[in-house]
DNA sequence: TGACTTTTCAAACATGCGTTTTAAACTAAT
DNA sequence: ATTAGTTTAAAACGCATGTTTGAAAAGTCA
């Protein structure tokens, strides 16, 4: 009851979930006001509490709709490229465009970024039903490289260290720019930026795979561990 | 004026620094009030406003109450080890530790994570007095490892790609919490942490090396730049 | 059209916030 | 002890915010 009855309109909601999420990326949680969001909807003060109960409502109403928007709009190109090298840089190059692409859904990730920063409900739900998704993705990746065990804690860790990687350029986007002002992130840029990111990360990969055969091919030589410094 | 005249007092100035970090840290500027500060600092309400005229002086205080804290209990630590790969280890650690441990100034990077993701004028100080620095030396270390000339844009984006590692198990803390539960940070998780960090990014920059080397060697055959997918 | 539901609207309410004010308590020098 | 200067204290102010209210408007179906 309530959400049928008219085909046409629900323009208010949309028009709602469509500011609200712009307001929320920008300002946060907190500091974003109702205020704002529906003078930007063009709706009346009393539209979000009538659609949404509340402001948490709505806030959470606007995580699933942001979700939903990705994935339709990113389905998971897991299978893209014949080599596990070419697989790694998909993987790499779709992340990075999705976080950092000036595209539509530009607040989707400046959302996310800020859940995984200072979390509530919304997060769980999103881990559950994204990310660890996502993470097994980059984790076979990985595995395919390096053919360590599938329990192998490096697995674990050089998945993160991919993710770290672009992450980086979302979550510390502020200081690159006073960093390196001459550095503009267009598509040309992001692109080149991703092969970076996935060829930094193959090389790693590939000596620890090396490694990895190299222990495998002498077996009964040592038992040590080879560390670095 | 005001600030002299006194020797033992400035106890209630301390309290509120500490107080406030503390409160900035969790809640973020905008969320935090002062009397939740003046609360936990067992001061009155109208100390913020008279040691530090408003919220946002506090809040700037703090930051270079922060600053300063940091400073003088890890000095960068540019010369420890001797190999190129030793001091990427050093820096690794070093990075990770003060970003991660428990210790006692716990919320200073808490802070700082949050000023990289919501900028305000803190941020252009803290890049000018403390990361520029940071980030020269580790620029350094990775021009030491690839051999790469001074201005290749590759010493940037690897710089970037270390730190990137470094920097997400502090913003996507919350998320690598929930993928891994099992995963605890102690002290100890941390030590592997660095070393896994450290050894991933060297193997990297080394593979750049190799070819770095093997281009000079053959210099006349061919001036294509090789990629990687 | 006319009863009925769903949505929009403007105004008001209650609360928590940063800030100001006024005075009291304390400290130290005369 | 008196005085001047500094710090703390409690109460109040003004304002912006989330939320509620009650009625008007729009839409739906007979």
């Amino acid at each position: 009851m309530g959400t049928k009855a008219h085909h046409p309109p629900a323009a208010t909601e949309n028009r709602l979930l469509e500011s609200a999420g712009e307001v929320f990326a920008e300002k946060g949680f907190r500091a974003a006001t109702i205020r704002d969001i529906i003078r930007r909807a063009k709706a009346n003060i009393a539209a979000v509490n009538y659609h949404y109960g509340d402001k948490q409502g709505l806030y959470t109403a606007v995580f699933r709709y942001a979700r939903q928007c990705c994935e339709e709009q990113f389905p998971v190109d897991a299978d893209t490229g014949a080599t596990p090298r070419e697989r790694l840089h998909a993987f790499v190059r779709s992340l990075l465009l999705r976080i950092l692409d000036h595209g539509r859904p530009a607040w989707h990730w400046q959302l996310m970024a800020r859940e995984m920063m200072e979390p509530t409900a919304a997060l769980d739900e999103m881990v559950e039903q994204s990310i660890r998704r996502e993470f097994a993705i980059i984790a076979t990746i990985v595995r395919d490289i390096t053919r360590l065990d599938a329990d192998d804690p490096r697995i674990r860790l050089s998945a993160n260290s991919i993710i770290g990687q672009v992450l980086f350029y979302r979550h510390a986007q502020a200081v690159v720019h006073r960093l390196h002002p001459e550095q503009e992130f267009a598509r040309k840029d992001l692109e080149e930026l991703a092969i970076h990111i996935a060829d930094f990360s193959a090389c790693a990969l590939e000596t620890i795979a090396h490694r990895q055969t190299a222990k495998e091919n002498g077996k009964r030589r040592g038992g040590t561990r080879e560390r670095s410094a």
